[in-house]
DNA sequence: TATATTATTAAACATTTGTTTAAATCAAAT
DNA sequence: ATTTGATTTAAACAAATGTTTAATAATATA
């Protein structure tokens, strides 16, 4: 496929990516991902150090990411309802390509803590965000910010994540949850706003 | 600590349980399961066949309880908002003890998708239930009741998965992040409850 | 008490898996 | 063309791990 233009290392991270992300790291093994990239075993290791240096490396760029991605998402130029409905549909879109992603990481997250947080520097990321600041303006008395931005992100990802008990538990076939993803793309942004009127 | 009062299967699924729910199926041995439950190596095959049908057997026993602890939970002679606090209380309990608990369901399910769906009886569960009725009669036009009780669950799960990556982004320490929660106790009826007055 | 069943143990087995080694191949520079 | 270095390969190593075996101890049964 997209294999063709990749340098060996290359091939390997994509690899090792998608098993990692579709498996997760202790199901994933070497020789799966050299198999996997057509590749030599031996060069999983002459490339990176060790399989946890791979994954370490991976889910870095991962992470990089998704919070360059959500920066260029939040300073341009929208107004803030905009922006809320941006998010939300701009994780739909990624997560209806991608729906292992969100366990993926966070479950690996809670596997390698020492590898994230600091790494990440997203520690300052609520701070230089003009989104976050509006969102302050905008909180009911009482209310933290963080609150209300922790729903923005539950009620978009989380459907995700759960979708396999979900699923079972209402029945829904793949076709039927899509559509239920799309409806939420409008939907997710009317229960936003509404939670930052006051309530009565 | 509780091991005392049980028998030698006991202290094999006790252990296993929380190695399992601590750090994943695959980084889980079974040596250290036989080693936690202070018991020969053999007998975890003694036992339980193998491990899988050891994991495969504390699985069902824990979605069976949750499932049994949520009919009975919305089946009472509480009143409507009464059972929405109620579950999220509940869960925000439950969770504050054992915060690894979703992460490890919902990735364990994505491993062993077979274990599940068919084995678990939840797929009627959404009819049985008064409380869904209720929520079908006070949702707004044209939108689904599972909506919001995904809503329900994300306000309230989510957190407790993502808190690795909100603590860094947002410097909270675990204090903090708790106290948060206490909060969420209260926020999330209201929300939920503000969800279901028809949008204007 | 004698016997049969169950429970426990130490040891070994067989496979998997991350990693390394040493030789072979390729590419570029001199 | 030769040399130098990077890349690739097949093979092997060493450790970990799920599982089994065969002997021993404990318990129930007759």
């Amino acid at each position: 496929m997209s294999e063709k233009d990749l340098d060996t290392a290359g091939k390997i991270k994509e690899a090792a990516s998608q098993l990692f992300i579709e498996k997760g790291f202790g199901r994933t093994t070497t020789r799966d991902i050299a198999t996997e990239a057509g590749v030599n075993l031996a060069l999983v290791n002459y490339y990176f150090r060790s399989k946890d240096e791979l994954f370490s490396t991976i889910m870095t760029e991962t992470v990089q990411g998704f919070i360059w991605q959500l920066r260029v998402l939040l300073n341009d130029d929208k107004t803030f309802e905009e922006k809320v409905e941006l998010v939300v549909s701009n994780y739909i879109d990624l997560l209806k390509t991608r729906p292992d992603l969100p366990i993926f990481m966070l479950s690996e997250i809670r596997n390698h803590p020492e590898e994230m947080a600091a790494k990440l520097g997203i520690d300052k990321l609520m701070h230089e965000i003009k989104f976050f600041q509006e969102l302050a303006q905008r909180c009911p008395e009482g209310v933290h910010p963080i609150h209300l931005f922790m729903n923005l992100l539950s009620m978009t990802v989380f459907p995700f994540i759960g979708k396999p008990v979900i699923s079972a538990a209402t029945g829904m076939n793949d076709e039927a949850f899509m559509m239920m993803m799309e409806q939420r793309r409008t939907l997710i942004p009317q229960w936003f706003m509404s939670m930052l009127k006051p309530q009565e």
